[in-house]
DNA sequence: GGAAAAACTTGCTCAGCGTGCAAAGTTGCA
DNA sequence: TGCAACTTTGCACGCTGAGCAAGTTTTTCC
C-alpha cells in the first residue's frame, strides 16, 4: 500500500494524499474545539458546534475523537508524547529522575508549553480534568513504566513490578503538581521569568522526589535552589 | 419523633426516618449495580437496569448518583473515605509518610479490601479506570494536601504549595501501584498470606517513596525487608 | 391527632451523545 | 480508465442526564 515514496511510515515524511488530509481535519477539529472553548467556555457547546465550525458532519466528528473532550485532550495527548519522546532519547544508564529532569526541562520553552497552558486556564473553572485529559496523563504514566522496565531489566532479571511502576506515578504526579503549582501562581503568563520559574518548579519537584520528601519542615533551604538531582 | 433515641445527629446515631431512608435507597443502588457487574460484565447494562433492580424509577438513580460509573465508584470512594479517615487520626507531628504507611495498614484487613478487590478485578478487563473512579482517588489526594498544609503550617508560615502536592500525588500514586501489583498478582485472593503481601507491598511502596527510590538496580535487597519506613 | 411544610419520588419531556449501517464521494494503483 | 480501498455523510436508534410539575412520604408545629 504505502510503497510509492518512504519505506517505514516513521517520522519524518508521509506525504500519501489521505494522511495529509486526515491530520489536516484533525486539526481542523482540535482547532475549531479550543475556539469554541475559547469564546463560549467549558460545557457550553455541542459537538455538532465544533463539527459545524471545523466545516465537518457530526459523524465525521466521532471518526476521530469519542467526545469533545476528547478532541480538547489531543493538546495535552501532544504535550506528553513529546515529553515521551524527550525522555526516551535520554541515555539508558541515566538514573530515571535524572532523566526524567532532562526531558521536563526540554519542554519548558515557550511553543511547547502555551497551547497546555491555555487549555489548562480555559478549563480551570470546571474543577476536575476531564476524562481524556486524565486518560492522556495515565497513558504517559504507562509509556514511562515501560521505559523504566526496560532499564532495570538490564540489571535483574526478575523486574521489580512495584518499583517500576510506583517510580513512573510518582514521576507523573510531581510533574504534575510542578504545573498546576505554576499555572495557579501565574495564570498564563509565558514570559522568560514565568517560564524560569516552572523550570525550576520541575526541577523541585523531581529534587524532591530524589531526596524522599525529607525537606520536611524547612521549605526555605529548598525553595531557592535548584537541589541535588539538577543536572 | 425523633426524641426517642439519640441526641446530636453527629456521627454514631442519625435515626432519623428520611436518612435511614436514603442510606438505604443508596445502599440498594450500590448493591444493584455490582450485582449486574457481576451477572452481566462492565458496560452490558444500562441505568434502567440498575433502577429496576434496586425497585427504584431511572429518574431517582438520577437523584443520588450521576452515572452508573458514579454508583460503583461508591465503594472506591468508601474505601478511601475510610482511609483519609485513618490518617486523619494520626499524630499530627508524625512524619507524613509515615502517617501514610500506618493508615493503609489499618484498611489491610479482609473486610475492608474485599469490596474494593472485588470492583477492581470485575472491571480490570476494561482496561482505564472509570471517570467516577479516578475523581474517588483524586477526591483523596486533594484531602491529603489539606492534611499535609495543615501540618506543615505548623512550621512556616507561607506554605510550601509544591511540596504539599507533589507529596500528597506521590503517596497516592504509590498506594495505587502497590494495589495494582497486588491485584496483578494475586487477583481476588483474600486470603492471609495474600493480605501479607498486601501490608508488605504497601511498606515497600512507602519506604521507596522514603528513600528517594534510590535501590534503583538492586530490587533484591528490597523486596524481602521491611526497610526503613516501618514502624 | 391533624394540617401545613419540607423533603423525596416519579413520570414526562427534551436536547445531546455515541454507534451501526449503507449509500455516496475520494484516493490509490495498475 | 476503471477497479479496489478508504473516507465522509445521513439516518436511525437506544442511552444519558437534567428540568419541571404533580404525587407521595416524612417532619414539624399547633
Amino acid at each position: 500500500m504505502t510503497t510509492s515514496t518512504g519505506s517505514i511510515p516513521a517520522a519524518a515524511a508521509t506525504p500519501s494524499r489521505r494522511e495529509l488530509n486526515k491530520a489536516a481535519t484533525r486539526q481542523a477539529i482540535t482547532d475549531a474545539a479550543l475556539s469554541l472553548l475559547r469564546s463560549h467556555g467549558p460545557g457550553s457547546f455541542t459537538v455538532e458546534d465544533i463539527a459545524d465550525t471545523a466545516g465537518i458532519s457530526r459523524r465525521t466528528f466521532f471518526n476521530y475523537f469519542s467526545s469533545t473532550d476528547a478532541a480538547l485532550a489531543a493538546v495535552t495527548h501532544g504535550f506528553l508524547d513529546n515529553a515521551i519522546q524527550q525522555f526516551r532519547l535520554r541515555p539508558a544508564d541515566e538514573p530515571i529522575l535524572q532523566s526524567a529532569q532532562a526531558a521536563l526541562m526540554a519542554l519548558a520553552d515557550p511553543m511547547t508549553v502555551a497551547p497546555l497552558a491555555e487549555l489548562f486556564t480555559l478549563t480551570q473553572q470546571s474543577t476536575l480534568m476531564s476524562h481524556s485529559e486524565l486518560q492522556a496523563w495515565e497513558h504517559c504514566t504507562e509509556q514511562i513504566i515501560a521505559v523504566a522496565r526496560e532499564r532495570v531489566t538490564g540489571a535483574a532479571e526478575g523486574v521489580d513490578e512495584l518499583y517500576v511502576r510506583a517510580l513512573a506515578g510518582a514521576v507523573i504526579s510531581c510533574g504534575k503538581a510542578a504545573l498546576e503549582v505554576w499555572f495557579t501562581r501565574r495564570g498564563a503568563d509565558l514570559s522568560p521569568a514565568s517560564l524560569a520559574e516552572l523550570r525550576q518548579l520541575l526541577i523541585d519537584s523531581m529534587a524532591l522526589l530524589g531526596s524522599g520528601f525529607t525537606a520536611g519542615t524547612s521549605p526555605a533551604s529548598r525553595s531557592t535552589s535548584s537541589a541535588s538531582v539538577s543536572s
